[in-house]
DNA sequence: CTGCATCCTCAAAGATACTG
DNA sequence: CAGTATCTTTGAGGATGCAG
């Protein structure tokens, strides 16, 4: 879908949008609660342990963790690197295509921070 | 919450990024399933009527157009513009605020088109 | 320490019928 | 045409206990 004012189109699969469009797909890989702060701790601090990430993200159960990290992998935002010891070990980081989130959460965090205070 | 690289900090409000943190305060205007999909509409074609956009957002019901059209005007970021005519025809638009969101939403679309493709 | 399985809850979203 | 009012459903997320 093209959101771009300039050469706007009205062809009919516009209307399946959610389906075709770029915003959808973002969406479908960061949307939902608590992608967006994982991405954003591991942007922060580069490589954070399973427990570090489980300290930081207030409030998320062991459950939903886990789903969402693994969820991240799968999309290949993230890498799970496990170190074979005992008791184990097992850090988070992100990917190349992780990192490339960061230009749009610094977006978001500057039309936060600037529309918050109004 | 600071996401950028270069200046890190590490203080005890970080924790609580979601209650203070910019990306958090912009979800909550613009997170769910709806409201972005209908901020894009309104982003391409400037003004449509109630009609039009159901006809755009496929499987939406009317209970829930209704509920997020009410939460964007309450959050200022569209206008509702009410003609008094037989029958009714009730417009929406963008308000300044909501025109703001299009930097963020075009990368999101330019980020999902270019790694939908892979 | 890291992670999985099970059960449960609740709010968000859907379906449907109705109105000025 | 542009909504409202109910009722129902669903699924994301929470709580807990257990395991390698």
């Amino acid at each position: 879908m093209n959101i771009r004012k300039e050469n706007s189109t009205n062809n009919i699969n516009e209307i399946y949008w959610k389906e075709n469009c770029g915003i959808g797909f973002t969406l479908s890989l960061i949307g939902g609660r608590w992608k967006i702060n994982i991405l954003s701790y591991l942007l922060n601090e580069e490589k954070l342990r399973y427990s570090e990430l489980k300290n930081r993200l207030i409030g998320i159960s062991e459950r939903m963790l886990i789903l969402k990290l693994k969820e991240l992998e799968q999309d290949k935002l993230i890498n799970r690197i496990v170190h074979p010891e005992v008791p184990p070990k097992v850090e988070y980081e992100l990917t190349e295509l992780g990192q490339s989130f960061r230009e749009i959460l610094i977006l978001m965090d500057k039309w936060g921070e600037k529309n918050l205070k109004k």
